[in-house]
DNA sequence: TAAAGATATATAAATATGTGGATATGTTGG
DNA sequence: CCAACATATCCACATATTTATATATCTTTA
């Protein structure tokens, strides 16, 4: 897939994708679910020492933007990253931001 | 280099870094610029059909997040990718978001 | 040094994003 | 059904982004 030929639309996707992605809340959020990991709201909000409804907000975003992936259980909603070599992105970013 | 060891400056480094990435025109410009290519704010504001002042913007922003190097030829400011191993981020996220 | 080409900056208006408090909605167990 | 717990949404405010026009700065050459 050489992304070179994105269309107009899978650009805007990608970009979407990668700014759900880059904000330092959710680049944590990501880090908490790497390999296999699932998560509920709670979690996220007691672990990252946000607002309940901030953390509701962020997992929205990078569900919305195809990150995540979520599934009821119970009162839960457990969050967990789609796509698992997502954390090439953050392994790539943070070895070039040194 | 495991970025859940990643302290909050370095956080909002690498988020920046994404951020700067995570625009349509600004994943463009990096496309342009794979395999150690240089290009002008001409050619780049030519080549994507925007004005010039938004190319030099769009630029600057890369530069200054530390996606793109850039080196005065002339008249010209040439820019170019500072790592080249950021193509793994857009191959990685036009993979994942089809 | 003046003119022209190339790039960068200032400004302003529209739009988008981030945050947390309050509230609504969904879910389970009694 | 009601109480409690968990999550999502709404609201309001602050801040940031995007874009283009106009203007300023930098660089070369005549």
């Amino acid at each position: 897939m050489e992304f070179k030929d994105l269309n107009p639309e899978s650009l805007e996707r990608a970009a979407g994708m990668l700014k759900a992605i880059a904000h330092p809340l959710r680049i944590s959020i990501v880090g908490c679910l790497e390999d296999g990991t699932k998560r509920t709201v709670t979690e996220i909000h007691n672990q990252l020492g946000i607002e309940q409804s901030t953390a509701s907000h962020h997992l929205g975003i990078l569900k919305d933007r195809g990150v995540l992936g979520s599934k009821r259980e119970g009162k839960n909603t457990c969050y967990f990253l789609k796509h698992e070599n997502l954390k090439t992105i953050l392994n790539c970013v943070s070895s070039c931001c040194q």
